[in-house]
RNA sequence: GGAGAGGUGGCCGAGUGGUCGAAGGCACCAGAUUGCUAAUCUGGCGUACUGGGCAACCGGUACCGAGGGUUCGAAUCCCUCCCUCUCCGCCA
C-alpha cells in the first residue's frame, strides 16, 4: 500500500512512477477524490462528537424541564451522526479498495521499461557444460529412471501433477535440507515451520489479496487462503506489532508446499515440472531497517545465488525493469539456472525489495529508543524454488547412460549416494 | 462438537451508564539526590486519523477482542461473532 501522505503532496511524482510499471495513472485522481471527501466527512463528523460530547455532559446537570428540550434536540444530532459514520465507513472502504489496487512503485535505480523484453542481464557465472551426447529434458530423464511418476500424477489429481519416487523424492528432500543447513548455518536465516493456510488479512497484509483472488486456492467457508508462497506467513510474523529498533534485521527461512490455481498460465509449460498448481520451495523473508533494505536485497540475491554456485550449475542474475516488476516490488532481481535438456534459464529464485508496502498493509512497524513508529522494509526471495532447481540438477549431471550424477553437496543428505541409476 | 470461565494500555491489574484514554503497580525514559552499584524522589511514558504551529509542540476525534444494538451519553447494559483457559466428547 501506497502513503496517502506521498500521494496528497507528490502526486505528479506518484503518477510518474506508477505509469512506469504499466499501471493507470488515473488512479491516483480517483484516490485523491476519494480522501478529500473522507477527510471532509471525517472532519464534520468530529466537529459533531464534539459537539455531543460537550452537551451530553452538560444534559446531566440541566434542569428537568430544559433537560426535555434539549434530550430531544440531541437525539437528533445523534441521528446525524449515525448517518455521518454510516457515510464515514463506506468511504473508508471505498478508498481503502483504491489504495490497495495500486502497485508499488519502482525505485529510481529500476531500469524503466515496458516488460520482461527489457530486463537486464547483471551478469552470468559458471560454465555451462559442454555434452558428448544429446542432453535430455528432465521428463525423459525422471521417466526412465523411474523417479518422476506424471500418469499416475494425472490420474489422481489431474494435469500439472506428479509423484517424485524413491530417489527422485530423495533428491528433493535432500536439496531441501541442503539449503535450509545452508540458510540458517551459514546466511543467518532463522528457520520457520508455517501455517499454510491463513485467513483473508494475512494475505492482504503480503499483497496477494485483494489483486490476485484468482490464483490461490480457498476455503471460503472457514475462512483459509492456500500460501501461494511462504513468503505469505513469514512477512506476516509481526503484523500489527511494533518491534524494537535494535531487532532488525530479522532473516527467516521456511520451507513450504506453496499452491497456486495459474489460471493465468493455461497451457504455458505444461511438459515437465516447471510450472504445478503445487510445488515446493524454500523462501527468505527479511524485515529490515529502511536505511538498510537496498543493501540487503543485493544480500538476499547473493544468498539465492549461493545455492546456484555449491551445486556447480551455471546461473545468471536477471534485473527486473520497471515493467516488470509485478505488483508489490519497488525493486526485483531473478536468478535463472541454466538447464541444458530444456534449452531455457530457469527462474528459480525472484528477490524482491517490497519497501513498505506489505508493511504498511500488515501495519510491521519498529521504534527507535524515544523515537515514533516507522514501517519496517521487507524482502523475499525464493532460496530456491524445488522443480526447477530439480529439473537444473537433473539435466546438468545427466550422463549418457541416463544417469544421474548425484552433485557432491548433496551427498551428505543422500547416504552418500553417488550416482541415480534406474531401479 | 458440548459445558463453564474470561478477553482492559509493553506486562500485571482496578473500573458496571456521564467527572475514564481509562486508578494502582511493574517495566521503561528524563531529571534530582545519595558515593557505593542499587535505592529514593519528581516528572514523562499508547496508537491512528485530523486541524494549527507547518520543528521539539498544542487542540479535536476515534480506539478497553471484533461487529451490531439500546441511550442525550457505554470500557460499563443487550445481541452476534472471534479468540484464550478448564472439563467432557471426537479424531490424525
Amino acid at each position: 500500500m501506497l502513503d496517502i501522505k506521498l500521494i496528497r503532496e507528490q502526486p505528479d511524482y506518484v503518477k510518474t512512477k506508477i505509469a512506469q510499471t504499466g499501471a493507470d495513472p488515473g488512479d491516483i485522481d480517483r484516490v485523491l477524490e476519494a480522501d478529500a471527501r473522507r477527510r471532509r466527512l471525517q472532519h464534520e463528523l468530529d466537529e459533531m462528537r464534539a459537539r455531543r460530547t460537550r452537551e451530553s455532559k452538560e444534559l446531566g446537570k440541566a434542569t428537568p424541564e430544559e433537560r426535555d428540550r434539549k434530550r430531544a434536540e440531541m437525539r437528533q444530532l445523534g441521528e446525524q451522526i449515525s448517518a455521518g459514520e454510516r457515510d464515514l465507513a463506506a468511504l473508508e472502504e471505498e478508498n481503502t479498495r483504491l489504495l490497495l489496487m495500486l502497485p508499488n512503485l519502482p525505485r529510481d535505480w529500476v531500469p524503466v521499461g515496458k516488460d520482461d523484453s527489457e530486463n537486464r542481464i547483471v551478469r552470468t557465472e559458471g560454465v555451462e557444460r559442454e555434452f558428448t551426447f544429446e542432453p535430455k529434458p528432465h521428463w525423459e530423464l525422471g521417466e526412465r529412471l523411474g523417479i518422476i511418476d506424471f500418469e499416475r500424477g494425472v490420474k489422481l489429481s489431474g494435469t500439472r501433477f506428479h509423484f517424485l519416487v524413491g530417489m527422485g523424492a530423495r533428491l528433493e528432500r535432500a536439496l531441501i535440507a541442503w539449503m535450509l543447513d545452508l540458510k540458517t548455518q551459514e546466511q543467518g536465516y532463522l528457520e520457520f515451520a508455517p501455517p499454510l493456510m491463513v485467513n483473508t488479512a494475512t494475505v492482504i497484509g503480503s499483497a496477494h489479496l485483494p489483486k490476485f483472488e484468482d490464483t490461490m486456492y480457498r476455503d471460503k467457508e472457514e475462512d483459509f487462503w492456500f500460501v501461494p508462497t511462504a513468503e505469505v506467513p513469514l512477512t506476516n510474523l509481526y503484523a500489527r506489532e511494533i518491534l524494537e529498533a535494535e531487532r532488525l534485521p530479522i532473516y527467516m527461512t521456511a520451507y513450504t508446499p506453496c499452491f497456486r490455481r495459474e489460471k493465468m498460465s493455461a497451457g504455458r509449460d505444461v511438459r515437465g515440472i516447471k510450472r504445478g498448481h503445487q510445488f515446493d520451495k524454500v523462501e527468505m523473508v527479511k524485515v529490515v531497517h529502511p536505511a538498510t533494505s537496498d543493501e540487503e536485497l543485493d544480500k538476499l540475491v547473493e544468498n539465492a545465488c549461493e545455492v546456484c554456485r555449491r551445486l556447480k550449475i551455471p546461473f545468471r542474475v536477471v534485473q527486473m525493469c520497471t515493467g516488470d516488476l509485478g505488483f508489490s516490488a519497488a525493486g526485483k532481481y531473478d536468478v535463472e539456472m541454466y538447464a541444458p535438456g530444456v534449452r531455457e534459464w530457469l527462474e528459480v529464485s525472484s528477490c524482491s525489495n517490497c519497501w513498505d508496502f506489505q508493511a504498511r498493509r500488515a501495519q510491521i512497524r519498529f521504534r527507535e529508543k524515544g523515537g515514533k513508529p516507522e514501517f519496517v522494509h521487507t524482502l523475499n526471495g525464493s532460496g530456491l524454488g524445488l522443480p526447477r532447481t530439480l529439473i537444473a540438477v537433473l539435466e546438468n549431471y545427466q550422463n549418457d547412460d541416463g544417469s544421474i550424477t548425484v552433485p557432491e553437496v548433496l551427498r551428505p543428505y543422500m547416504g552418500g549416494v553417488e550416482r541415480i541409476t534406474r531401479a
